[in-house]
DNA sequence: TTGAAAGCGCTAACAC
DNA sequence: GTGTTAGCGCTTTCAA
């Protein structure tokens, strides 16, 4: 920068003011730093920029994986919304605690301005204690108790509305793939619960025997579940999914089983996932507004940062459902439409 | 930390040396200064550290699109391959020359010690320019001539070998799909050549009808490529899609069309999704080292940025064939294998 | 083994 | 409108 100053013959503090954009530049002198800039090819120094000022320009965005079709499709998103904003820093928990922990410890020290974590281990006060005042907006997961902002859809009443959908359908033996006993909170116990207010409402008997843990959310975890839910001699006439990922494996064994989808069984998602347009046959599901959790996020943190002191704030996203063929509606992937 | 020096009763550099691990400390001085950390809840400043020592401990990861399943999944191989050695920093390009220059830009100014990029737009001396010194690693595109650090299957032979595949099982009319005519270069032009070159030397005529423009690379290129191809009357049978996304929307449009798959028309992809094996039917593809990519192209770049004027290298990352139900073999999500 | 002093490159505050 | 001064928080000499 000292160069730059000297060859355009004035001051650090000048070519500052033209780097920044600031006002009260008279356009010659403006002229005579950027083409000293140019001619030096200088690029200012981001540390020093940040240490000065104290904040980094860059949010970390922390999701368990980064390869489930959901948070990938949601990163872009974020990548979207921050563009020119913010620079998003991307780290996954792969839903461990420990990794949990090592990344938001890898975040302090000021790297980022604030978080947008979706969590699925640490909670509550412990969690808050691990970000030792890092500003964070929580995604995907109600906060126990306002202790940060929060950026969702209303889980229970979306897992309650695609199951009422199949319920419409005439199914009565509705599976439930997803569910996680341990820890057992979180996304999972929200869409667990409201699978279960669904069936409870039409006055049908919960059976525990069709709530299908899983260790992970990937395909292949919702194809295993599938497999032994029917090698337990198990036949739902429906699966609600608590991710569109499950749904696809689910899909998969159906096929190999030669079980009809809707036909013989029913099966929705939840994320309404590309893939799920283009799959066969393609999946009903619940939709979330991903832009707009993406969007209100990064703008709950930016008023977070500015304002730490500021009341906690929910926001619930709006979600609706994209009924598809393995409900019931046969459909092309031009324009075609269909009927049930 | 001068906090932390005065409660532990030591310099800063004391202070300093313990949290960088060197080895010259009393064990009973290092206590004391842990301690202090401890208790005062002491983060060193990034920054500042990153300021002092000249370097950021990141590296940016450039891809066109997050949303790409191929691109997902490198991504989080990425990640996991630098985790505790980089911090990665994710960007997308879109595929648009204006985003992979700003991008770039962004990253200047000593953002990052070092940039992975998977460029489609800039290349040759211009590429190197806008990366001002940056160090490099050229991942998926062949760099024009040497220029930087290069990681890449090989492309031309890895087309070869999945249209040679689809001619071993007898098929003569075989489309390419994912074509792309502006910019003529880079990887679609590496796996057209491949293509053309397995028509060439089995003795097929290549026909420019079945080679497929798309204007991008998801699921729905695809679908229109397809959808386009069959309404001009073309019936090809087989088809080699540039990747995978495309070619699952292939099969969704053959599914809808009527059109057996493999029976009718043979599909084979490229990238080895994990969507590949649980689609209906189970997509054929080759099989790049996703993991083998990550880590050598940040072995590389650690390298380069450690000694910026070494030779400059390229390495082949092994592929193999994925042959699943899209191209002739019956099988199931578990153990289950099976003959074409 | 530890301390003192200097400075990385930038910008906020204030002077001119 | 522009220059001067100081200091962000750390690490790196060099000295003790």
């Amino acid at each position: 920068m000292k160069d730059v100053a000297a060859l355009a013959g004035v001051s650090p503090k000048t070519v500052s003011n033209v780097i920044n954009g600031f006002v009260h530049v008279t356009p010659a002198t403006r002229d005579r730093v950027k083409d000293a800039i140019r001619h030096l090819g200088y690029r200012p120094n981001t540390s020093a920029r940040n240490l000065r000022r104290g904040r980094t320009g860059m949010v970390g965005l922390i999701v368990p994986e980064l390869d489930i079709p959901y948070f990938a499709e949601l990163a872009r998103c974020f990548l979207e919304a921050a563009a020119g904003r913010f620079t998003i820093l991307i780290e996954q928990t792969l839903g461990e605690r420990e990794r949990e922990e090592a990344v938001l410890a890898a975040l302090g020290g000021k790297v980022v301005d604030g978080i947008v974590l979706s969590p699925l281990t640490l909670r509550g006060t412990e969690l808050m204690d691990r970000l030792a005042g890092t500003p964070v907006v929580l995604i995907g997961e109600r906060p126990s108790g306002g202790l940060a902002d929060h950026v969702a859809v209303d889980n229970i009443r979306a897992a309650r509305d695609a199951v009422q959908h199949l319920i419409g359908l005439g199914r009565g033996r509705i599976a439930a793939v997803g569910v996680r006993s341990e820890p057992f909170v979180g996304t999972p116990l929200l869409r667990l619960t409201g699978y279960r207010e669904a069936l409870h409402a039409a006055g049908l008997p919960g059976d525990r025997g069709l709530e299908c843990e899983t260790p992970g959310y990937h395909r292949r975890h919702g194809a295993d579940a599938m497999t032994a839910l029917l090698d337990r001699g198990e036949r739902p006439d429906a699966v609600f999914c608590f991710n569109d990922a499950l749904a696809l494996g689910v899909l998969r064994v159906l096929h190999e089983r030669g079980l009809r989808v809707p036909e013989d069984i029913a099966v929705i998602g939840f994320d309404d996932v590309d893939e799920g347009r283009f799959s066969v046959p393609s999946l009903s599901s619940v939709s979330p507004d991903k832009t707009a959790v993406a969007e209100r996020a990064l703008a709950l943190l930016q008023e977070r940062i500015e304002t730490p002191s500021a009341p906690v704030r929910e926001i619930v996203i709006g979600h609706r459902l994209r009924v598809r063929e393995s409900t019931g509606v046969r459909e092309g992937t031009g324009t075609g439409g269909g009927t049930p």
